[in-house]
DNA sequence: TAATACTTGACTATTTTAGTCGGGTATATA
DNA sequence: TATATACCCGACTAAAATAGTCAAGTATTA
């Protein structure tokens, strides 16, 4: 069970951005070297959270990027949702009322998985960008 | 992020061979059939439930795995680190005192992946093999 | 007009996953 | 005691997913 890095890159650039003022761009080759990701790979990153108006960018020289919305109305879950990364922990389909790999019975462990799927996503629903850097703050 | 079907096979295979008398060997042959798992890949996953002492094995005709406890005593948690699907959400090290990525410092979200993965265990400990028996029996 | 920075699709190497294969050994029972 | 059943175990492999890179742009500002 693991976190992809796309998904964790997502969030650390984006809390990286909510450091600085608000509608201050912020450019990936700054976030890139602070936080050590590719920035050709960031780059894949913010378009989809641009795609998903989690970012908004401003072009051309000075420019970068810009979070839409103010940190403390980001949710971790829907970072991971633009970056593709569904919290899925199984093949079989969740809440379905056929059965699992093509059978017509539920795998017996069905209804396991799907609740596991629920109390995860639980952790991102009740999480956002601000409370990431509050918890840093109170350590340092 | 997704259970490999490595460890989604072993619960469901424990599971199947809850439902019958403890002391009585099921064999993977008939699990197999039961659960549609490959067999040779059951033999696979039920030789790390044996070295870590979640069954036993009995040899020859009409041999088979037992249960080497109670299902009420086998946590989830303890077949997931049998099969050796560690819930390890990041690459950066859990309670590292030193960073991440080689790093000096602890990278931003460190605190947040390091809750992740205490939260997701702790479902898994939380959890036994007979409460899975349990959940079915209720909805049928 | 040069430099900065976002835009986009296609491509690729590496790693992980999900198995298979082959050749065993042990034991019950006919 | 033969034989079928069932566990034992290491090595191998195909396919998919991951984690990026590359090339060739466009927009904007200093």
């Amino acid at each position: 069970m693991k976190l992809n890095t796309k998904s964790r890159y997502a969030v650390m650039a984006l809390a990286d951005m909510s450091k600085f003022p608000i509608n201050n761009p912020v450019s990936l080759r700054d976030i890139s070297l602070r936080q050590s990701i590719s920035l050709l790979y960031l780059e894949q990153i913010f378009l989809k959270l641009k795609k998903n108006e989690i970012v908004k960018s401003v072009r051309g020289s000075s420019g970068g990027y810009v979070l839409k919305r103010d940190p403390k109305n980001i949710k971790l879950s829907e970072i991971f949702q633009a970056v593709d990364q569904k919290v899925k922990t199984v093949g079989c389909k969740k809440d379905s009322k056929k059965g699992c790999n093509g059978k017509s019975v539920k795998c017996i462990t069905h209804e396991l998985w799907d609740e596991l799927d629920i109390y995860i996503n639980n952790f991102f629903e009740n999480k956002n960008l601000s409370d990431l850097l509050m918890t840093k703050e109170r350590k340092n």
